[in-house]
DNA sequence: GTCTTATTTAGACATGTAGCTAAATATAAA
DNA sequence: TTTATATTTAGCTACATGTCTAAATAAGAC
């Protein structure tokens, strides 16, 4: 998963607010969905860049599908945006 | 400056590289376009994006413009990153 | 002033993206 | 199997974005 798809995926602020509301754990689509006034279908698309991006993960129970987190690739990106940054993580460093 | 601006500047990867180059110290608009092989105009259009932002700060010096990184609003982006995230910062705590 | 260098702005074009509706798929319930 | 619910996929449209060339602006050199 390159890199770059990380960061398109966060550009788009319903993306943004579907993770920001996946911090409170995991949801189905559709109670991501009731959260946005767009589509079900659009927000199918959100979901699926950030399937693409590898920032969350999903399992089906039942006929939905649960939408979580992939939090070890969230360490990534902000290892990421810290490497964009004087005092971020320049690079590696005998400890 | 809504944070949406900053989320869409970094969403490019030659501005995620402008925005490297300039960690190492203030860059000309010339010298940053050189790295690149875009046009000089295309390269102009990347940094207004940056300066919409207010991810760099500009200075003229003689003929040249200065591009320097702004890193307070830096430090700003990195907490909003975090603020996605588990583990980040959730809300205003207490100590 | 004129000429050169550095940078931005204007206008056009191609591609990418977010949104929609409608149709397809998948599971569960009757 | 038929029906209902949940989600995704397909096809489309409108708008945003990255790129280009050419022209405009700004500062220094002559």
């Amino acid at each position: 998963m390159p890199a770059h798809d990380v960061w398109k995926a966060l550009s788009d602020p319903t993306r943004r607010e579907v993770l920001r509301l996946l911090r409170d754990g995991s949801k189905t689509a559709g109670d991501l969905a009731s959260s946005f006034e767009v589509s079900k279908a659009s927000m199918s698309h959100h979901f699926s860049v950030l399937k693409s991006a590898d920032l969350v993960r999903t399992e089906r129970r039942g006929q939905s599908i649960v939408y979580s987190l992939n939090t070890s690739v969230m360490e990534d990106v902000a290892a990421l945006l810290a490497g964009l940054f004087p005092g971020g993580a320049r690079r590696k460093v005998k400890t």
